[in-house]
RNA sequence: UGCCGAGUAGUUGAGUGGUACAACACCGCACUGUUAAUGCGGAUAUCGCAGGUUCGAAUCCUGCCUCGGCAG
């Protein structure tokens, strides 16, 4: 299913074809996100177009709407949106945190270091009534107040309707197998980033339950990757990833966070791959800011998600060969120049920042779309270029 | 020409005696397995003009100006 063709002598990084029904994935290769079965503003011929080979679906939100039955009458997620390329489905357990903790307190799911130069963790606060300044700690044993997550699972609140809905890795790999995507992930708990050691040490026990139970639940015709955890700290990681590594899982997922500083994450990660098999296909969920990408790439990851090209195009911000550019901002107006002379995208071949700026400006929806299908063309092509070092041997 | 109504931030409006508020626009910041074309913050007003009453006026009174409606 998966096959190494080159690994580089100078780094973990390697080459890799991961063989799918719907095709195959050159890894590494960053999977865009795509929760309600598209890539937000593009078509599935779009996305293709922007060079993404394989995308990800979220199990929580098609199985409240529109149903996986309805997916499944469709004849699975590949007909129902019109893919042909390799699909993966989360398993809904980066909801356990986005929909409990992280909406109770408004945080995302990184840690950032303190600006003042002290080591203290940082929450990104987005919710204005939680706007202080005071250390928020999630204690063992804690739960969430929107969601309450039990030994067999988690009882959600639909953020839609407010109706109850239980989802555990029994109800997980079920909506999984009707979506029907070729690689599919175990069902875990993406834990708060500012919980205690303690409370990690509990989430992970559970996450480890629900991955063997994933596996007894799971459904052969589909590749099942397991998710490690553990937080920031290295032992639980550790212990994480080799529990993981024990079961046959035909992947490893990686999830969570690691630590409120970006070299903590490389240590972490090396941590990890230290432990499983160098066969395996590696998915980093959730990470790829450009500045990570090499890093993670260099640390052995060979697939990996990130709503952040399709999510900040929506938001105005294109990624360029001169950083990032706040296409929103009024000065873009009075240049005609293309957004990114290096870059071959027809968005860049053919119109000019004037223009990008002016549709985002009077909140034209084909902005985003544009935005969005260059962010991808861009990532794509930075990770493509990567690649190109790994096979010539510099990086 | 008369009568009636209206003039408050760039715009549309709220505010009927204690020197001003909202939305949008503008400017800035944030966003990493998407509840998000989102969230947070900031700047911006001689309250049409001139007088008067009052301790105090966007608010009450007088005159004027501008716009709209109706009448002639």
């Amino acid at each position: 299913m998966f096959k190494i063709l080159k690994q580089s002598t100078r780094s973990r990084a390697r080459i890799g074809i991961l063989k799918t029904p719907h095709g195959e994935i050159e890894t590494p290769c960053l999977v865009p996100v795509a929760t309600s079965a598209v890539v937000k503003t593009l078509t599935s011929e779009e996305a293709a177009a922007a060079k993404c080979q394989a995308l990800i679906a979220n199990t929580y939100h098609l199985h409240l709407q529109p149903g996986e039955q309805v997916i499944k009458r469709a004849g699975g997620l590949h007909q129902f949106m019109h893919w042909d390329r390799p699909l993966m489905t989360d398993s809904g357990g980066f909801q356990v945190f986005s929909l409990g903790f992280g909406k109770e307190f408004g945080i995302n799911k990184m840690a950032r270091a303190d600006t003042r130069g002290t080591s203290r963790l940082v929450l990104s606060l987005t919710n204005a009534e939680n706007k202080s300044d005071t250390l928020l700690r999630v204690p063992a044993g804690q739960q969430p107040k929107l969601l309450t997550i039990t030994d067999d699972g988690v009882e959600f609140r639909s953020h839609r309707d407010g109706a109850k809905l239980f989802i555990g890795p029994k109800e997980s790999m079920r909506i999984q197998a009707a979506l029907d995507a070729d690689i599919i992930f175990a069902f875990d708990e993406c834990p708060p980033p500012h919980a205690d050691k303690e409370y990690l040490e509990e989430s992970l026990r559970r996450t480890h339950r629900w991955a063997q139970a994933s596996l007894q639940y799971h459904s052969p015709r589909q590749a099942l990757f397991g998710i490690v955890q553990g937080g920031r700290f290295q032992t639980l990681r550790r212990e994480s990833a080799r529990c993981i590594a024990a079961l046959p899982f035909d992947g490893i997922g990686i999830g969570g966070e690691f630590g409120h500083q970006k070299t903590h994450m490389n240590k972490m990660l090396n941590t990890i791959i230290a432990e499983v098999s160098a066969q395996q296909p590696r998915h980093l969920l959730g990470v790829g800011h450009l500045e990570d990408i090499p890093l993670i790439i260099k640390a052995g990851i060979d697939t990996f998600d990130c709503t952040v090209p399709t999510h900040y195009a929506r938001h105005g911000i294109a990624f360029t060969s001169h950083g990032r550019l706040d296409m929103a901002k009024s000065r873009w107006l009075r240049d005609n120049k293309p957004l990114d002379r290096k870059c071959a995208c027809f968005v860049c071949c053919d119109y000019r920042r004037t223009y990008l700026c002016h549709l985002l400006r009077a909140k034209e929806i084909t902005g985003l779309k544009l935005l969005t299908y260059h962010n991808l063309f861009f990532f794509n092509t930075f990770i493509e270029q990567i690649k190109i070092k790994i096979k010539t041997g510099t990086l």
